[in-house]
DNA sequence: CAGATATATACCGAAAAAAGTATATACAGT
DNA sequence: ACTGTATATACTTTTTTCGGTATATATCTG
């Protein structure tokens, strides 16, 4: 898995990356917070240290994460390219968004 | 491979998804500016036309495919919150580049 | 309709990735 | 030194994914 993509591909290392977007947090907080078992959070959190995305902080026994921009500038460089694509119409992924996660209409208001 | 961080992750779907960025193309167009199999392109199209990445439109006997944004949108908007963390510092990522990616030094003109 | 061209798909084998379970390592406190 | 806590890793199994090869489908040209 050498790539960055290739990395957030994972849900539950997205979800990582996203509660340490936030604040840095120890192993356990993580493990917790996402309802993921010990072995499963540092094995991911492995990978994406070998991969740049986050280091790690030694405390007592504790080993407290943090992110790295680096590797997520990369996905942000990749996807300059692209975004002429929709910086006119804002909306559009509104309404993406509303067609592929069903929601249950709304009742109140009809716009 | 449900979301669209997990199709992203293939570097031959990113290739045609950069190459389709410019303009639109036909699959042996595809073909042949990737240097990849026939069937391997085809698949990879199917792929992304099934995520909503791209749509195809019937020229004859082609299939010209070009992209359509939404899906990216969803990338982008993952991504958002982390863009905090190096709005400052813009050259972060060309000095990590540099780390990661070992091109050969230059010769001539040194900068 | 026949042949050619363009694209899609089915099938197979190989490789990668993920989760679970068990175990190892590291440090703290007593 | 011993025990408990926190984290890492090894091993195994299951599932997914990718590429290749072969074949099917579609549309053009004559």
């Amino acid at each position: 898995m050498e790539s960055a993509f290739g990395i957030i591909a994972e849900p539950n290392r997205r979800a990582i990356l996203s509660l340490l977007a936030s604040s840095e947090r120890s192993v356990s907080e993580i493990e917790r917070q996402l309802r993921m078992s010990q072995p499963s959070v540092s094995k991911h959190l492995r990978v994406l240290r070998d991969a740049g995305f986050v280091e790690a902080r030694v405390d007592a026994q504790r080993r407290v994460y943090r992110i790295r921009p680096e590797p997520l500038m990369q996905v942000e460089a990749w996807l300059a390219p692209f975004r002429r694509l929709w910086s006119a119409h804002v909306d559009a992924l509104e309404r993406h968004l509303d067609r592929m996660e069903p929601v249950p209409p709304r009742r109140g208001k009809k716009r």
